[in-house]
DNA sequence: CGTTTAATTGAGGAAAGTCAAGTGAAGTGG
DNA sequence: CCACTTCACTTGACTTTCCTCAATTAAACG
């Protein structure tokens, strides 16, 4: 059994202080700047957080699985924005709770410096990506690590899901949506996956994958 | 007086379990992979920790100034490399060590949370700025972020010092080594910043540098 | 079944990377 | 104190590659 954030006499003290949420594809959920009055825990769907830019277009900053959590903060004001990129449900934490949970029970704090951790290597696994120029390897890498995360959570993974459409790829990874689906092609036409559909795609040439995704650039 | 990482007291007391590390500029201090036996406080200097191609090249993932924790690991192995970009000063702790002060200390663990939130943010900056395309925007920004940590250090401001090398900033911002020369060159020529020497510039414009770093590629 | 959204594909231009040569500064030893 | 070596950076010419824009096609949704 995988490892889990929170033991069930946790998970039941939680669930006192918690709020349901359930949002639909495309619901904002909060926004940069505004203040922050609650964490949150996703149960179910997919959650992106993104930062704007001045003008248009916006970056991507993480997208969060079931059991992630998200919700950071600097001074009072939420760092980046966070909208449901499926259909969400997840628990809302107010913030002032969270605290007095934290200040009585501590064994909590070693299972959140525990997925602080997590969190921090996979905004470093981000950026990683985000510093190679080809949009292939860039696709390669984000593959690897969406098999990697999914089989953390212990899911099958005969085949990657992809719950979030293209787009919200192409702007995790920061490249064009043009670019990312010519790289898409590029690996089906070389052999190297396979897409059932627009959700779904399988590693047919692991050893391929794994040299497009260590290319330097 | 700015926030400190540990009160005077958990300092004496990491003080007792801690070795110094006195490094040479460009000295490595761990491996990415090796087994990960302590974490390390940087007491002065600047250190950086990169993860490397398997081929050749490697990409800058932070830079680490004074008060600084870094030798994150996963699952033994340390994440990135590390290495001293000046000569540097820092406090080497072993992890069993560590484990035994958080077990003991609880005052600890909440100003490990804070920490990491830090470092977390740090990283999605950094993702942020690999993000952009145009070197002159990574640099702004990369700018504004060194202006940023310096004044969060509670040092004068009035110039941005910049210990590292420029191929070194170019290995964090993601651009080549000619690319971040002309971007350096081009934000002088605008009356943008003002460069003393290698290792000093001045903000003239910060309203211009803003504007710069808001682009959205 | 029609409408809206998502994704593909092509052509052209802008921009950064690479390569290579040259310049400047910093440190070294005589 | 001054040549000499080395390292850090600059600058130019050329090439590659991705982005922009736009026109189609395909898929999802009511």
């Amino acid at each position: 059994m995988r490892h889990q954030l929170l033991s069930e006499n946790e998970r039941a003290q939680l669930a006192k202080i918690a709020s349901i949420l359930r949002l639909k594809k495309g619901e904002p959920i909060y926004h940069e700047g505004s203040p922050a009055e609650a964490v949150f825990n996703v149960a179910a769907g997919l959650v992106s957080t993104y930062m704007t830019f001045g003008n248009s277009g916006q970056q991507t900053m993480a997208f969060l699985f079931p059991g992630d959590i998200f919700g950071l903060s600097e001074e009072g004001r939420y760092t980046s924005s966070a909208k449901a990129v499926t259909a969400v449900t997840a628990y809302k934490l107010p913030l002032h709770a969270v605290r007095r949970l934290l200040s009585t029970n501590a064994d909590l704090d070693l299972d959140i410096i525990v997925k602080l951790c997590q969190e921090l290597r996979q905004a470093q696994r981000h950026a990683f990506i985000l510093a190679k120029k080809s949009p292939v390897t860039k696709l390669a890498m984000f593959l690897e690590m969406l098999e990697y995360l999914q089989i953390g959570r212990g899911e099958d993974h005969w085949e990657i899901y992809l719950p979030m459409s293209k787009s919200d790829i192409a702007e995790y990874v920061g490249v064009s949506l043009a670019a990312l689906s010519r790289a898409f092609r590029m690996l089906n036409d070389r052999g190297v996956i396979s897409c059932r559909d627009r959700h779904h795609a399988k590693v047919v040439d692991k050893v391929a994958l794994e040299r497009l995704a260590d290319q330097p650039a």
